[in-house]
DNA sequence: CCGTTAATTCGTTAAATGACGAACTGTAAC
DNA sequence: GTTACAGTTCGTCATTTAACGAATTAACGG
């Protein structure tokens, strides 16, 4: 019970699910993340504490980079079915194609010049 | 992607879960939720308002009462069965098998009797 | 019609949540 | 070592949320 609780309010909050989304299509930097949320790092950096209390997400660090990708292991049974089933539903949501398409142009430029985009606004 | 947050949000709610998951057994008046949840009857009434709002459930009158049930049809093509994995995450929870005792206990009760015993509290 | 009763709506309050910027941590590059 | 930089942690603020009791609505029973 805790623990799915945990999990549906990890979920229960938009940019998170996008960044959940996301990373569906595999292991993305923090300063990826943070370009396609737009948001401040800080409030990236706590959603991403909070998928990763709730074991949807893991983290890896590489230098000075720290990359999250989905869970390969979920903290309930049933979680990756049920998470791939809501995904269904929100795949084709207008904000989500949008997303994918952005996300498709942040990935394309150089992370450092990204990370400095990022911290100069 | 608005559909699946407001199921999600609704979801993501103890009281609101416990809810559902007895919901699963069959419509129950609301006074029967309240005796289970334990809650000011306002407080039953608003989460069920937000559960209806969200979809994931119905609602029918007859005569002075009101029965809910689990949504006949949900919003999105996957929700339902996205709930039945979630469900069957929780149903050995400690809380949802004390949940189905007191269930068990409250519905063997008369109606009548049971809600004069919640308005006297 | 009038009181009783089941449930909802409304107004209020305390706690949780999401956002931000400032300060901190740790790694790389000089 | 010092500087630069990626990310996190911390403190703050505004908003949302869950809870309650009081007032309201709607149905039945006298």
């Amino acid at each position: 019970m805790r623990d799915v609780l945990e999990c549906l309010k990890a979920l229960a909050d938009e940019n998170r699910l996008r960044a959940l989304v996301a990373l569906r299509g595999g292991e993305l930097c923090v300063c990826r993340l943070i370009a396609l949320l737009d948001l401040a790092p800080s409030t990236v950096s706590k959603h991403l504490s909070i998928l990763r209390s709730a074991r949807l997400v893991d983290s890896r660090k590489e230098g000075r980079w720290i990359y999250y990708r989905l869970a390969t292991a979920f903290r309930t049974p049933s979680m990756r079915r049920a998470l791939d089933l809501l995904f269904r539903d929100v795949r084709n949501s207008s904000r989500i194609v949008e997303d994918r398409k952005r996300l498709k142009r942040i990935c394309s430029e150089d992370m450092e010049t990204l990370c400095r985009r990022i911290l100069c606004k």
